[in-house]
DNA sequence: ACTCAGAATGAAAGCGGTTACATTTTTTCC
DNA sequence: GGAAAAAATGTAACCGCTTTCATTCTGAGT
């Protein structure tokens, strides 16, 4: 490895020289600039950014970090790729943390991150309490940018889709299709996300006086697993839904599992809306229609808005709200007359899968 | 922050002997060690871990990198939340960077990484040559193993699945349901994961003597939009294939969307299989036959290699070559009895996805 | 030609830890 | 009890870079 001071001797200037033409090269006359650039290339000279990081600078740290539940979960995976690549553009390396919805394993992570001196950091604020760790490093100075949902107590820059308002469109447009026995299969009410789905889903049906049914109400820890059963819960309903809101990627999968075992039809015999449009929805049978919030886009923005604010540590902090699309395609239909449940037919006959 | 030296001072000793309980405690005396320890946790010292990791001590670091394709790839965040959950085991944080198959990329990451002297490297070997990166960083002594392949030219942990075998499992698996008539949807044979995979879709056909047809053969950069494209340009051939073989999970996607786009019937108009299973694919309608490679364990195998290599810098290198396993599902049928692709039916009726 | 401001450069002190080496304390053993 | 070995602790150098401050060099102004 060749150090900052092999370049300094071989062109003949002190380490402070070299170090200017790497951090402010206005100060230093043309030609030594040139002579230590000369150096550099010749010996193939990169700073370390170890070192770079400890001796101050406060820029100069050139590396992030992004907290996320789960990035076996699409959606965080995209979101993660938006950070990466402006991440990338500015030349600064990616920390990721997977906290899976864990306060506590959110708190080591963050204190990890902050013993890492970080330039910045991108988190979903899991805890909203006053004193969770996420405030305190804003406390500290740290840029921060909470995604997913905003943050309480302290200024903080965000950007988040308005799930309220996505969700409200999904079931709204489950209601215009004539549908009143709509389930839906939520996330824990403690993430906010969710929480902020079930409320568009409480929103969309009071604004058409349909009653809320308790039984159509599931809820449970998201995966593809969980979607599955519950889904099957609610399909094994004396009288099922005509419809499931399902409130992310997870359920949706778990959901459409469960039905094809028992051999529904979509959306012949159920309706299926998603939150959370990913590209394999379209690979679906049918096509899914699903709330799309881009994930790539949320990271990316989030991103933008972190280097900014270590640009500009004094700038007002900002929030950007993202808004879902409702995306059509072929998962959803009329409720047909004198609904009768296949799987609650006469013949009592229900297909599963072997 | 409290530092180092406040913990010193506190506890009446000298920053060395804080240090010392921070890395050998056997070499403080129990009541120093409890002072220390008190005024630790009294002041909730946290140790800088970028002083640590320029401060030398070899394998305190605590900071390994990943380098993949894209983690939007469902295979690679898999693999990449394996590998994050033995690095925070060990208390290491995790970089993660994209290279998006291309070798200019992950060689400024590489460098990068070098740049922030991480403890080991996980990375693909893309670029196959004597005097890649990846093998400079090895001769540097820094800990790498290689997933998804071997690299030759040096001697270095990895892992892997057997992608030739797996293949060679799943045309064979078609071959005995009566398919003859079998394309393949493959990534760029550059790369040596899809190279194998084309090479056990070869093997099974020559070893039941069909001949390649040049036409079933299609090749591309791997994404679901490519399979999708693929797929139709191979169904809408005059004799088109009775299965297909989508050789990762992105193919497979798209091969599914050009199914249902062109009114087609699995597995009774085409079969499909797919190499890599990953989770959603129980969601298909159909759910899907296919080769599942364990991303996850692929990825914490890796990091294990890794640590131990760090853990030990002189073993012995180690190669881990990981079994594919058929997973049947319901995407393959046998061949209809003088089978007429409906596409080419003589009401010539083609249904398209609007 | 002579001052003096301003530009260019260098010397050296950090950044927050670790550790080789020196020093002091304790233990061991005759 | 005292010398020598072992254990505990402290001092200070070092990791590789940045930056303040002092110093030297330029060139403008008179």
């Amino acid at each position: 490895m060749t150090l900052l001071r092999d370049v300094a001797r071989y062109a003949g200037v002190s380490t402070a020289t070299v170090s200017r033409v790497l951090n402010s090269p206005e100060k230093v006359s043309a030609p030594t600039r040139a002579k230590v650039i000369a150096a550099i290339s010749k010996l193939g000279y990169r700073p370390n950014r170890v070192a770079r990081r400890l001796s101050g600078r406060k820029d100069a740290a050139r590396m992030i970090s992004l907290i996320i539940p789960d990035i076996q979960n699409p959606f965080y995976s995209f979101v993660a790729r938006g950070v990466e690549d402006v991440a990338n553009q500015n030349d600064c390396t990616l920390i990721l943390g997977n906290a899976d919805g864990n306060a506590s394993k959110e708190e080591t992570y963050l204190n990890v991150v902050r013993a890492e001196s970080v330039d910045g950091i991108i988190a979903p604020p899991i805890d909203q309490s006053k004193d969770s760790i996420v405030v305190r490093l804003v406390q500290e100075g740290i840029p921060v940018v909470s995604i997913d949902g905003p943050l309480h107590h302290v200024e903080v820059d965000s950007v988040y889709v308005d799930n309220m308002k996505g969700s409200a469109e999904a079931v709204q447009y489950l209601i215009q299709l004539g549908h009143h026995r709509i389930a839906i299969l939520c996330g824990p009410l403690n993430y906010l996300g969710f929480k902020e789905r079930f409320g568009g889903y409480k929103q969309a049906m009071a604004a058409n006086q349909i009653p809320l049914v308790e039984r159509y109400l599931k809820f449970g820890q998201s995966s593809q697993e969980m979607g599955r059963i519950l889904a099957e819960e609610l399909l094994a309903l004396e009288t099922p839904p005509t419809a499931i809101f399902t409130s992310d990627n997870l359920f949706t999968a778990g959901a459409m599992e469960a039905m094809y075992s028992l051999g529904l039809s979509i959306p012949n015999d159920v309706s299926i809306i998603g939150f959370d449009d990913i590209p394999v929805m379209r690979s679906y049978n049918p096509p899914l229609t699903a709330v799309r919030q881009s994930a790539y886009n949320l990271g990316n923005t989030a991103a933008e808005l972190l280097f900014e604010r270590i640009k500009h540590p004094g700038r007002k902090s900002e929030k950007i709200i993202l808004e879902p699309e409702l995306i059509v395609r072929d998962s959803c239909g009329s409720v047909p007359e004198n609904h009768i449940h296949p799987i609650n037919r006469d013949d009592g006959e229900k297909k599963r899968r072997v």
